[in-house]
DNA sequence: ATAGCGCCCTGGTGGC
DNA sequence: TGCCACCAGGGCGCTA
């Protein structure tokens, strides 16, 4: 379930190892991973472009691309590379010669004998390559939530993202047009450190819960990003590494709460599985607040 | 405007 | 043991 750190993990290895070099070819097993756009088009606007930068916004990818090999100096404009792996995508960095591995959907041949490689059992994930305006239409993209991670970040950006909503805080933290990027595991994560019970009105936090919750979301994904991720299910970095974060609630329900022992909590909510403490998460603000 | 649901998909699990 | 119904879930699009 790669979620923001698990993204910004990926995407430093990316900016490591592929910035400068050149896609040379294009190998497609599954188009389904194109969601909708063709075969041709996705190799006409990639083959012969360089990769200049790699970009994270939220749990997307965006993988810029130019073309300035042309003598002329004509203006190509880039091509992004937008990529998300929904719940079971991976991207590998593997030498071309070697056979891919199962659920292999696209590869990127790259001009030192690399290919980045998109794996997905689901087949849920995209990467589509879009011109500037096709990007900016990008429903998803438009309507992103603030960055957890971004210099402006506080507990006032949280506030306003929240205001009025009257729904429980934990659907609210996975909603990406009120957070960019978090999503099942660090939405549990935070609202444990915070102190908050997830099926509290998103709403009616009081000023030092928005505070605790705002500072929670960007250290736990700080955290993250510094361990390369969580490896729950099968993430891996781009070389086939595990992360090494460890989640304090996310998939322990009926084992021992770290803080206090009580046993955590399962329920549902929103449709998502929703792990917590009922000790250390009161579903009533404490009163001393 | 907001919330809830079905859909996409397949491996793993629990029941019989 | 084998089969099968069922579950998990990010994000979009539809409905209430």
């Amino acid at each position: 379930m790669p979620e923001l750190p698990e993204v910004e993990t990926l995407r430093r290895g990316l900016e490591r190892d592929s910035i400068g070099r050149s896609i040379v070819g294009v190998t497609v097993s599954d188009t389904r991973i194109l969601k909708g756009q063709t075969q041709a088009t996705f190799e006409e606007r990639v083959v012969g472009r360089r990769i200049a930068r790699i970009d994270r916004r939220g749990k997307y990818l965006l993988i810029s691309l130019v073309d300035d090999t042309g003598e002329n100096k004509s203006f190509n404009p880039p091509i992004f590379l937008c990529t998300h792996l929904k719940m079971r995508g991976q991207l590998r960095l593997q030498m071309a010669q070697d056979a891919p591995d199962s659920y292999h959907c696209l590869s990127l041949l790259l001009d030192n004998n690399a290919a980045v490689r998109f794996y997905d059992m689901w087949t849920w994930g995209e990467m589509r390559a879009l011109t500037e305006e096709e990007l900016a239409r990008t429903p998803g993209l438009v309507e992103m939530g603030p960055e957890p991670l971004g210099a402006t970040w506080d507990s006032a950006i949280l506030q306003k993202r929240l205001a009025g909503r009257r729904g429980p805080v934990k659907p609210a933290l996975l909603d990406q047009k009120v957070i960019a990027g978090v999503g099942n595991i660090y939405a549990d994560e935070a609202l444990f450190r915070a102190g908050i019970h997830p099926q509290r009105t998103a709403g009616g936090l009081c000023e030092s819960e928005l505070e605790r919750l705002a500072a929670s979301i960007r250290l736990v994904l700080l955290e993250a990003v510094a361990a390369g991720g969580t490896t729950s299910e099968d993430f891996t970095d781009l070389g086939g590494q595990a992360g090494r974060f460890t989640p304090e609630v996310y998939d322990r329900a009926g084992k021992p709460c770290p803080l206090c022992g009580t046993l955590l909590t399962r329920i549902k909510l929103g449709g998502r599985g929703t792990i917590f403490c009922a000790n250390c998460q009161p579903s009533e603000p404490s009163p001393t607040t």
